[in-house]
DNA sequence: CAGGGATGATTAATCGATTAATCAAGTCTA
DNA sequence: TAGACTTGATTAATCGATTAATCATCCCTG
């Protein structure tokens, strides 16, 4: 409890060294002007009655909580793990605490969201919005990650050149019919993936792009993908744009009785927790999510810090929103496991 | 920023109304004594002006931030995306906020964590424990998800019944070889679900247990579990203590040309996001974390809330931690899907 | 030796809400 | 009608840290 705490504030550490609380904070900040004895004799008396400053107190006079809020458009994407994970490690290395928040799906959820990490005093958010979403100007710093053809302060992975990646990788065992497996065709990430992928198909090579999404309005959801009649088609190639899409494409491939990689080759996106364990171990493609982070919790904090610095060096629009990141991003990382490799013809009934 | 923010505060309301802040502060908390009309004024122009109460003030004065501390062993976890929607979602209904802390990993980790957390003024927090973990006595209320075995305030799916679910589920399918696959020996959670798998064992049954991080240990991480070789030694029933475990299980099977669920049946526990698009979709039983999380939530709230009301009604240790839930489990529920069915013999060459 | 600076510390105001203590009327009872 | 309550509102202190303004010394220079 904030009440009961440490029992050690400001005004103790004066009362017992006879100074006044003022100089007790100025000695611990190094601001104002205190003698390097006194200074050093504070911080002893500080460290021995074991001080933390209150945040709430400090909080409430500089108007910055030091918490920074993360919205996310469902939480049980699983990405998240990644996501939230890193940037917890960000945010704590930068001496700030992360407070989530869950759009649960909708996108007047996500303006709910956003607006109780207001009202909480965050003094910056991390955003990453649900499909399609644009992020309103809303009254604070905002780093998004999504992907870079969103519009706004955003850092995001380089799935175009990922797509390329895992193209490349496939050509080179000389597949040429591809079947490229989305799930929704509003998404900037999928789009950009897929974008990536068709950029480097191989000379004579073609590509299909099959929706999931649209296939189950017409089949119902969880049903097969029919995969086993692409095989027949002649598609030697499966690359999906998430680690999940890929395992249900893998799994159904294997009930089908078509061997992976001997016979058709299936790669994802994403490196998630169950890739590295499924058998064959899944080709994916690896975010750099700590580089992220990084650059999102940097970008923001850069933002926070010159509010009160300096007037309004860095850019700023006139609601509030910041230009923090201003558009970067990571390059993905490919890492090849045994799902991927040299296609030999299969013939099915 | 919590600075600039939405610019209304008491005093602005009171000024505006020619009223003192305290009136104000009454009408709206509807404690002290206010007239009734001055009251419905009062609230008029606070909607009015879009007042939103500083947080940060009110936590000053009352000592209450009204944020709760999430703490996870590893964020990497694929169970954790539900249950940090849970918690987030009773959190917000109950009116606070959710502060995550990544554990990661070792044990020292876990008690910074906390500390941060206290550091950050939380009014009480949720912890999922590091295997093998006790959480020490520390000055705010807590509440435990684990499993019925930690001893603490804890709050759990029932794991040692759904262990029972699984096994009647699959004997009553004339399974009576069981293979049991868990990954480390020394977790509550994992033991428990054997334990219930174990009680259950029909007429004549028999069931071994597997422990992958043994098995790891000895041929490499990754490496093949040799269920093939089981399935020739007459197991039929694979029963994972998790999804990910199960869904290694399965694709090895499949890889090794067993079938399932024809052949032999693979299940799993916690209904993680893949399990219902694998093929074939992965029979589990799921917790019912919403419940989980409504039931800390509510025990840490009635602590953190008789704190202040009543002097001490509620147990509380000398050390400040407080036997919040005392124990309590919630039944976990059986999901069938097509990885288990009647097992048929398979001979493998 | 008086006055301008530099140095080191203190005062007091402030952030925003809460709440105990107080005060001014009006109401009721003896 | 005086004294005791009620009712409705105000004052002022408080939570803990920060910081501008102020003040007291001591030093140095013209």
């Amino acid at each position: 409890m904030a009440t009961t705490r440490t029992g050690s504030n400001l005004s103790q550490i004066a009362a017992t060294l006879g100074v006044s609380a003022a100089t007790v904070s100025n000695a611990l900040s190094g601001k104002g002007r205190v003698s390097a004895e006194l200074a050093e004799k504070i911080r002893a008396t500080a460290a021995e009655l074991g001080y933390t400053p209150s945040l709430t107190g400090r909080a409430l006079r500089t108007g910055r909580t030091g918490v920074l809020g993360l919205v996310l458009p469902d939480i049980a994407n699983p990405l998240f793990p990644q996501i939230a994970q890193a940037i917890d490690y960000a945010a704590s290395n930068a001496g700030y605490g992360v407070l989530i928040a869950d759009s649960r799906g909708d996108v007047a959820t996500q303006t709910d969201a956003i607006n109780r990490l207001i009202e909480r005093g965050v003094d910056g958010i991390v955003i990453v919005p649900r499909r399609g979403t644009r992020i309103a100007d809303i009254g604070c710093p905002v780093a998004v990650i999504d992907s870079p053809s969103t519009p706004g302060n955003t850092v995001s992975a380089d799935h175009w050149q990922g797509g390329q990646a895992i193209i490349e990788h496939l050509a080179s065992f000389q597949h040429r019919k591809f079947l490229l497996i989305g799930n929704n065709p509003a998404s900037n990430v999928q789009n950009d993936r897929i974008g990536g992928m068709r950029s480097r198909l191989p000379e004579g090579g073609h590509a299909d792009v099959f929706w999931i999404e649209n296939h189950e309005q017409r089949h119902g959801k969880g049903s097969l993908l029919g995969l086993r009649e692409k095989v027949k088609q002649g598609f030697t190639a499966f690359a999906a744009v998430s680690d999940l899409h890929a395992l249900r494409a893998l799994t159904e491939l294997q009930r089908a009785g078509v061997g992976v990689p001997e016979h058709v080759s299936v790669t994802g996106f994403d490196d998630l927790v169950w890739s590295s364990v499924v058998t064959p171990g899944l080709t994916t493609v690896r975010m750099d999510m700590a580089a992220i982070a990084d650059i999102a919790i940097a970008a923001l904090v850069r933002v926070i810090e010159a509010d009160t610095t300096s007037g309004s060096d860095i850019p700023r629009t006139v609601a509030g929103t910041v230009a923090a990141a201003d558009r970067s991003s990571v390059p993905m990382q490919l890492v090849v496991r045994q799902t991927s490799g040299p296609p030999t013809g299969i013939i099915l009934s």
